[in-house]
DNA sequence: AAAACTTTACAGGAAATCCCCTATTTTCAT
DNA sequence: ATGAAAATAGGGGATTTCCTGTAAAGTTTT
């Protein structure tokens, strides 16, 4: 019987180490090869073709998506499968995109990602639960109203934004940008209109969240 | 021989199904029980009593440095291992204040994490050696400046902290709490004072930083 | 038991924000 | 060039936060 040949990239050793150990037990699956950072998964991927590639998003040197929409174009033959601590919308969306076949979460049983790696080899495509609530609301969302409408803000408003997000006041900006208070607090409020905040809490979030500043 | 009896807190459930196994191979260590959040972590420990008890920081519900800490004052006699991904000399310094005796990066090998757990266990402290290199740093500088004095805030005011940090306006956490609003003021102002904030865009990059909300 | 800290609560005034509205100038694409 | 969007600025009032105090009741520590 052919194995499955594995590839993992991940940068924590503990967990990479592990899973070699674990995966290798089971006696259809075989780990062909590991790396700790993205350049050097690419680099081994190339030259070992592994049927499944099990890629963690936040690896070294270059991201786990980014690696996957490569192989997707220069080695379509190899399936990936992204095994990540992130269960948020945006990423399950940005590896969707990226093409992989498989996503699993590191909070889910090992029994998971096993399942996961069996389907992806067989051709099929596999999430984690937690995630599938994602593309099915995604999915219907996109019929609703042709997908997320985010009213894009000027690079004025950006801006203020991330002024606004460092604990700046009103009139902190307005001095540091020549404008009356008046001009910021209209932009303020459109910022707060058109990305549907409520206040500067949430304001402060959105600018973490999509890394206008950084925690 | 007694075995080392360990209890795993990680929210990662792959890493701790994983870990169980390999761990338990090792015939000097026994792992007796293993939690995904902090809370959950809490009950068992006070009910199992491990020797060497291995923690996440970024769990759910209870973050794996106040956990340590609260063991290390109400059960000192069980031992911790702070097992992460943080590598930076904050992570590092709250680890040791919170009494911890040991802290394993989870891209060092797994043979590192086992050497960590028996030194700890035969009353010895075992740091990675990445992260070796501030504590040092940190030795030195203590002597020059006599160390950093973070006033901690209570209880109640870690709680209206996160309702802060969640976009809830005083008014808010006053009719969620049950409290008068004048009382939320209070709260909000000794927050403000003791730990250096100027404003509520400070608090909330405060609250994401400390891992008291998620971004 | 005394001391220290925590939680609760309130007052009053200054500062800032929020809200709803209007309005001019500039910029940019069709 | 013409209209749309962006950037600028403002009025005025309601609401909220910020700051500086005081203080009582309960809890923990010493």
């Amino acid at each position: 019987m052919e194995k499955i040949q594995v590839f993992l990239a991940d940068d924590h050793k503990i967990l990479r180490e592990s899973l070699v150990i674990l995966l290798s037990q089971k006696d259809n699956i075989q780990v062909i090869g590991e790396a700790g950072d993205g350049q050097e998964a690419y680099r081994k991927i190339a030259e070992l073709k592994p049927d499944v590639a099990v890629l963690d998003i936040s690896i070294p040197r270059l991201n786990g998506l980014d690696l996957a929409a490569r192989l997707r174009s220069e080695m379509p033959e190899v399936r990936t499968v992204i095994l990540t601590m992130h269960k948020t919308e945006e990423y399950v969306a940005k590896a969707l995109c990226s093409g992989v076949q498989g996503y699993v979460l590191k909070d889910n049983a090992l029994e998971e990602l096993i399942e996961c790696i069996e389907k992806v080899y067989n051709g099929k495509m596999f999430l984690s639960q937690d995630v599938t609530g994602f593309v099915v609301d995604g999915f219907i969302s996109s019929f609703r109203d042709g997908g997320i409408q985010t009213e894009a803000i000027s690079t004025r408003e950006r801006e203020i934004l991330q002024l606004l997000a460092e604990g700046k006041t009103n009139r902190d900006i307005s001095e540091e940008l020549n404008l009356s208070i008046k001009t910021v607090e209209t932009h303020r409020a459109n910022i707060m209109r058109k990305l549907g905040l409520r206040n500067l809490a949430d304001l402060v979030l959105y600018a973490v969240r999509n890394h206008i500043i950084q925690p």
